[in-house]
RNA sequence: UGGGAUGUAGCCAAGGGGUAAGGCACCAGACUUUGACUCUGGCAUUCGUAGGUUCAAAUCCUGCCAUCCCAG
């Protein structure tokens, strides 16, 4: 019998052709837009737009018209104000730097949305993410895999879906190149094939992330020290939020050559910045673990590692730590290991699993 | 107050008669479904200041000012 789908679409041209597609399939199809905050919620003009401004629900709702199927908006505000707007506000204060996108994903739109559409009746939950999601006889496990098109690849962002997760979602662009979705968009009279990619935060308009956590907390950010490694003092930050590790621009201070922050020490409220090369760990430990082809570690694995977003991976050998923690020891040392970043473990083209960057450490090569 | 040294962009700095290198910082674009990194481009009609010499002065000369160092 006819299998049943919610899509999540933001508005933009992949989720529209996610749906399309899925419809061509055979699928009984219905779309749903999430309204995840009010411009009055971050502190913005209504009319200004953002990715859940009304145009973006219209043309969700266009596409789902002309299509021929429902379409739905769910407020989830609530959630994503607990679950990814005041986490993000929280890590920057406790000098961590956030993915919140990554949050969104987890705490959002797979489980609340799954759990929304289970409750309609429907089989599956679809969005317009570029991976593949594939089931393994042989492991009795959902593997999560990297897209066709690689440019595009975002299993970096889902790495914290769950076996339960995956097995009621699909992803219909897993298979396509980004152009390839253009065209069909395109070539099908869809309005939203010609809108721009979205990038940066979504709820923080103008890129000025630190502005919106000031407005948040009613606060503004603590000046502190700029030191180096041997704790000299350097000059003065505009505060602890607005840096993360590896950053080169804001520092404002000029030296013989460029440099960058390479730790921020919360207690403190001090940046340490330093040179190119201090920037290199060759190890980190990550908490907040997700397993996803393989139902733990229980032994040290070879894997391919990515530390941040639109990075290639480097190899690794990952380890079982305590209380579900994992040490990752790389083979070459990785530029700006950041606590609060995603951390994703890849064998070949299947993601083995990701977590939470707690701290870079430096093991002794020797070992 | 003597003696010495130095004043070039926000910072460091080249240039010592022929029309202002470079680095850092900063700004703008590109890239990017997080924060970043990176890339490309921009950034001194003017060299502490006032005169003088010269076809031509950041460069040579003189006065003044400022800063630093050494004496006392």
């Amino acid at each position: 019998m006819q299998k049943k789908v919610m899509v999540a679409m933001s508005g933009g041209v992949d989720s529209s052709v996610a749906a399309a597609l899925l419809l061509e399939q055979g699928y009984e199809v219905c779309g749903v837009t999430l309204k995840l905050f009010s411009n009055s919620d971050i502190g913005i003009e209504e009319r200004t737009r953002t990715c859940c401004s009304l145009e973006d629900v219209q043309d969700a709702r266009s596409v789902a018209y002309k299509l021929g199927f429902e379409h739905y908006v769910f407020n989830f505000g609530i959630h994503f104000q607990n679950s990814v707007m005041s986490r993000f506000v929280d890590e920057y204060l406790h000098g961590r730097t956030p993915n919140p996108c990554i949050d969104c994903n987890r705490y959002v739109k797979f489980s609340k949305l799954i759990d929304r559409a289970l409750l309609m009746e429907q089989d599956y939950i679809a969005t317009g993410h570029y991976a593949r999601i594939e089931f393994n006889g042989a492991t009795g496990r959902y593997e999560l895999k990297k897209a066709r098109d690689i440019t595009k690849d975002q299993t970096y962002v889902l790495y914290a879906l769950t076996q339960h997760e995956l097995a009621h979602t699909l992803f219909p662009l897993g298979d396509m190149l980004k152009k390839e979705v253009r065209e069909y968009a395109d070539e099908h009279g869809l309005v939203t094939a010609r809108k721009p990619d979205s990038q940066d935060i979504c709820f923080v308009v103008d890129g000025d992330y630190a502005g919106f956590i000031e407005k948040t907390t009613g606060q503004d950010s603590k000046p502190g020290n700029f030191v180096d490694a041997k704790g000299n003092i350097l000059g003065t930050h505009k505060g602890i939020i607005h840096y993360t590790i590896g950053q080169r621009r804001g520092i404002g201070l000029s030296f013989d050559g460029p440099r960058y922050v390479v730790d921020k020490d919360y207690e403190s409220n001090t940046v340490v910045i330093g040179t190119e090369e201090e920037l290199y760990k060759n190890g980190l430990v990550a908490a907040d673990i997700n397993w996803i082809s393989i139902p733990s570690l229980s032994e040290p694995m070879t894997v391919n590692v990515k530390t941040r977003y639109s990075q290639k991976e480097a190899p690794a050998t990952i380890f079982p730590g305590d209380s579900g923690t994992v040490s990752v020891r790389f083979d070459e040392p990785q530029r700006a290991i950041t606590p609060g970043q995603a951390v994703v473990f890849y064998d070949g083209e299947t993601v083995v699993g990701g977590g939470t960057i707690l701290k870079s450490v430096n093991f002794d090569p020797g070992l």
